[in-house]
DNA sequence: GCAATACTGACACTGGATTGTCAGTTATAG
DNA sequence: CTATAACTGACAATCCAGTGTCAGTATTGC
């Protein structure tokens, strides 16, 4: 009944027929799409292998919860850090839905980021890998006191602990990380958000001081914590 | 001088290759990957093709900005509508650097998908195509005006003008639509928000009402405005 | 202008992807 | 238990995306 086309549209296709939450048998969409059953098999374990929610019965059929296929997206570093933050935003606010769906979707990023994609090239050495819900603590945390201009108490998994004043947060990729003037080290701290233990804003704010701000800090040594 | 191997694997080569921003010519990669010159060119179109941000010059080679692609991503009809809702949070406040970045991605996002994406299924007309930058400017608006209950004066595009008092706000595939009460219409209405000339809200809280409130309304007809 | 290099069109060839056929096995609903 | 369909493996046939070659044209930096 349908066109000769290329195989990815029979793909797309199957998955439109599906999506109206209607159970369709091989034989019906062989016979829709104009191939052997054989084919939709091989179809059915391309999909799944893609990641499509199709949940097959013996005897009855195929259904699958309806989805939506973004293709391929080629983004900027920033423009990754955008869509990081937002999702970061939805699952610390919003209602209980929307944060469940922002983090399956921040999973499913991360897991798509291929491992090495950017993060290297700089010093700051790699990080062991580390999943987002520790991010989701204290990022927030992290990027408001920067922006109030307040010291933050941290300490990492590691047992180090360190008092500093945020000056940078900088996203590599799959890590973000902190950089500022760490009080206990006497000079430049970097350290990754997503190992850290606990993370409190102190009150009252510290102003730039000379050798302790941002500029000073491109232009001298940064020692990495962990 | 490299091993052969499916194309999609030497496009992705080629980006990783001119990620560095080195200028490479046509000859250069054609040797480095052990294909012809002419493969090269077909790559790059396909590549530009595909919305990579090559730049090519003739008389001297290829050049292109860092990219991190994503893979085909299959989402919820949730998990998409969190993925717009942050980049909507990031787009309203951050910094500005991060802003065009929101909207950037919200754009190639929204080119994306496909047109028919969802949406249909529930009442709720299909509404005239319109671009993001309109939704982009009000949305923050009512949703702020959801959540501080205050009344929200609109003007359609149609010239349609009501004071409503915002209770929900629904993701339809591509169009956000809101849905309050209607203090001229004497009822439930819904609109679309990137069809809204001007919101504006008004001053002053509203209390909710009986047979005015969110409850009310998933009880009652809804006027859908244009 | 000159040199360098990107680009385009045409055409035939090749190999991996896709397919159909056949002959089975396995799981599920009722 | 029985009917129904989902699955699997093997293999030959076929198709078409990808390719190289050749012969040009179009831009750009100097």
């Amino acid at each position: 009944m349908g066109k000769s086309e290329s195989r990815r549209t029979r793909l797309q296709a199957i998955m439109h027929r599906l999506s109206g939450g209607e159970t369709l048998r091989a034989e019906d969409l062989a016979s829709e799409f104009g191939v052997s059953q054989r084919s939709i098999y091989r179809d059915m374990d391309t999909l799944k292998a893609n990641g499509m929610p199709i949940v097959a019965t013996q005897g009855q059929g195929y259904r699958a919860a309806a989805v939506i296929t973004l293709p391929p997206l080629h983004l900027s570093e920033q423009e990754l850090e955008a869509l990081h933050l937002g999702l970061l935003a939805v699952a610390a606010s919003a209602d209980e839905t929307l944060q469940v769906a922002a983090q399956s979707v921040s999973e499913k990023l991360d897991a798509a980021l291929p491992t090495d994609a950017l993060m290297s090239d700089q010093a700051l050495s790699p990080y062991p890998f580390q999943q987002s819900s520790a991010a989701l603590r204290h990022l927030a945390t992290v990027r408001s006191a920067i922006k109030s201009r307040q010291r933050l108490r941290v300490a990492l998994m590691s047992g180090t602990r360190q008092d500093i004043r945020p000056l940078k947060l900088d996203f590599w990729g799959r890590a973000w990380i902190v950089s500022g003037y760490g009080e206990q080290a006497q000079g430049f701290v970097s350290l990754p958000v997503d190992a850290l233990e606990s993370a409190t804003v102190l009150p009252g704010l510290f102003v730039a001081e000379d050798g302790k701000d941002l500029h000073a800090m491109h232009n001298a040594p940064i020692t990495s914590l962990r």
